[in-house]
RNA sequence: GCUCCCUUCGUCUAUCGGUUAGGACGCCAGGUUUUCAACCUGGAAAGAGGGGUUCGAUUCCCCUAGGGAGUGCCA
């Protein structure tokens, strides 16, 4: 197999969501695991609403989660050959004007549909005389320019979706050029992927009827079409669409909550696959991991809380010097080895460390429960002079037993809310030791 | 409305006519840590419904139901 050139061609105009990522994921992943190329296009032809702001936070998410490209091009400076690929259609007479407007053409749909018959475009363009453009012309009129579908089947053999059969004939020629001169993305698409050399158009399923028409116009223009591989969507935990929850899942959002790449990764990677769902130490070995067969036929659902869990896992096993700077910039005293070793299995995130930042070199507020003031008040008597060492906590208790005849949780859960001012949190003992005697004392006092 | 796709534990899935229907995540329980979490072990948990075909259907066919997508001068 010939090394695969892929393209992940987003609009910069909106930011990156979990779906978005997910194909972008998807092709990087066969890039590399193929050895191929990861090229970056950015679709702005529709130069309102895109910004560079967007394609700047586009770019800046992709590098964050580590899916580096091998190439980026802008649509908006290549004008001149969608022109020309324009005008080789027009005179092939494959692309034609109509003058409709998109009133005109929404009342046509509403009666073809109230008639229990499919929306296709009736070609009325095609048939236009020079008298009649002109006279639309005359109007003030512009036309819009319409590719003319061959009507014949086309099939593919998709890469996820098997033996894949579009009936032309029963869709709409695609308009390619509005009336004000600018391009859709279909046309500047398709010329792209023929100069790009693109091998392999990776997309979600929501394209197969784009491809479809797609595939005519890469051989109207003398191309091949690519590989194709259409990706069911993913739904949200409901079932339902995702896209009413996107606005949550932007990765600027997850960024913020601590969530780490890798999480992302490694669920969107596997979601929707025979593989298991669960953390790998690379993109490395995802891509390794990666193939088409492996991608099931039905939607997905996307859980946030698979996210979480992924990430907590994640958390658990993260060396001191991977989570360093990280730590740092929530809490300088944070950035503290053998705390992040004691507190980092009780966070989902690594910014979560600094709830225990506080317990182990600031104040807290100790949580006594009435029942339990006179044992912690022995406690304050026996808590050992000196050093607070790993050797503490056990003699410490042990005499605490041996004087009040507590034991089990009903020894421990008391230290553990007067120490720490939490019921859950890192081994109480080893936090006795990064507190010191001072706070502890302090904190018994308060009974 | 019309077209296409899909339907196995809560979730992601394995099974390519004959299986005690397997795994993972989550959940529950036990163990361990003289405490929570983490960790280890175990457990509960599934073929949408109805017709066929067949000696035998989760597997093949049809219908119904449910879900997704498309049906744009969006991408």
């Amino acid at each position: 197999m010939t090394k695969p050139i892929v393209r992940f061609a987003p609009s910069p105009t909106g930011k990156l969501h979990v779906g978005n990522v997910r194909t972008a994921l998807i092709n990087w992943l066969f890039a590399k695991g193929q050895g191929g190329t990861f090229v970056l296009r950015i679709d702005d032809t529709d130069t309102e609403r895109s910004t560079a702001e967007y394609e700047q936070g586009i770019k800046d998410d992709l590098t964050w989660l580590g899916l580096v490209w091998g190439d980026t091009f802008k649509q908006s400076e290549r004008f001149a050959q969608y022109d020309a690929a324009a005008d080789k259609l027009r005179d092939m007479g494959l692309l034609y004007a109509c003058y409709e407007t998109a009133d005109e053409l929404d009342r046509q749909r509403k009666l073809q549909r109230a008639r229990g018959k499919p929306p296709i475009y009736n070609r009325a363009g095609l048939s236009l005389t020079d008298e009649e453009k002109a006279a639309f012309e005359a109007e003030g009129r512009k036309p819009h320019w319409r590719f003319k579908l061959s009507g014949e089947r086309v099939v593919w053999n998709d890469l996820v979706r098997g033996e894949q059969a579009i009936e032309t004939s029963s869709l709409s020629d695609p308009v390619l050029i509005r009336a004000d001169g600018s391009y859709l993305y279909t046309l500047p698409s398709c010329v792209d992927d023929i100069d790009a050399k693109i091998t392999h158009v990776v997309r979600g399923e929501d394209h197969v009827t784009n491809s479809g028409a797609q595939i005519e116009i890469f051989q109207a223009l003398g191309g091949t079409a690519p590989i194709m591989a259409h990706t069911p969507l993913l739904v949200g935990a409901d079932g339902a669409s995702l896209s009413k929850r996107l606005g949550s899942l932007g990765m600027g959002e997850l960024r913020a909550q601590g969530i780490e790449p890798l999480a992302i990764c490694s669920l969107l990677g596997k979601l929707g696959t025979s593989d298991n769902v669960e953390i790998r130490d690379s993109l490395d070995q995802l891509a390794d991991e990666f193939d088409f067969a492996k991608i099931g036929r039905s939607p997905a659902r996307f859980d946030d809380a698979d996210l979480q869990n992924l990430n907590a896992a994640l958390t658990h096993a993260m060396p001191f010097d991977v989570a360093k700077d990280r730590l740092a910039a929530v809490d300088a005293k944070a950035a503290d080895e053998a705390f992040w070793m004691l507190v980092r299995e009780n966070c989902v995130t690594v910014e979560d460390a600094a709830r225990f930042v506080p317990v182990a070199f600031g104040d807290i507020t100790p949580l006594i429960d009435d029942e339990d003031k006179d044992f912690i008040a022995a406690a304050a008597n026996l808590l050992p002079d000196g050093d607070m060492t790993s050797e503490t906590w056990g003699a410490w208790t042990s005499a605490l037993k041996a004087e009040t005849g507590r034991k089990g949780k009903g020894l421990f859960m008391p230290l553990r809310k007067a120490l720490t001012g939490m019921e859950r949190g890192p081994s109480v003992g080893d936090m006795l030791v990064l507190m010191g005697r001072d706070r502890a004392l302090a904190r018994l006092a308060a009974a």
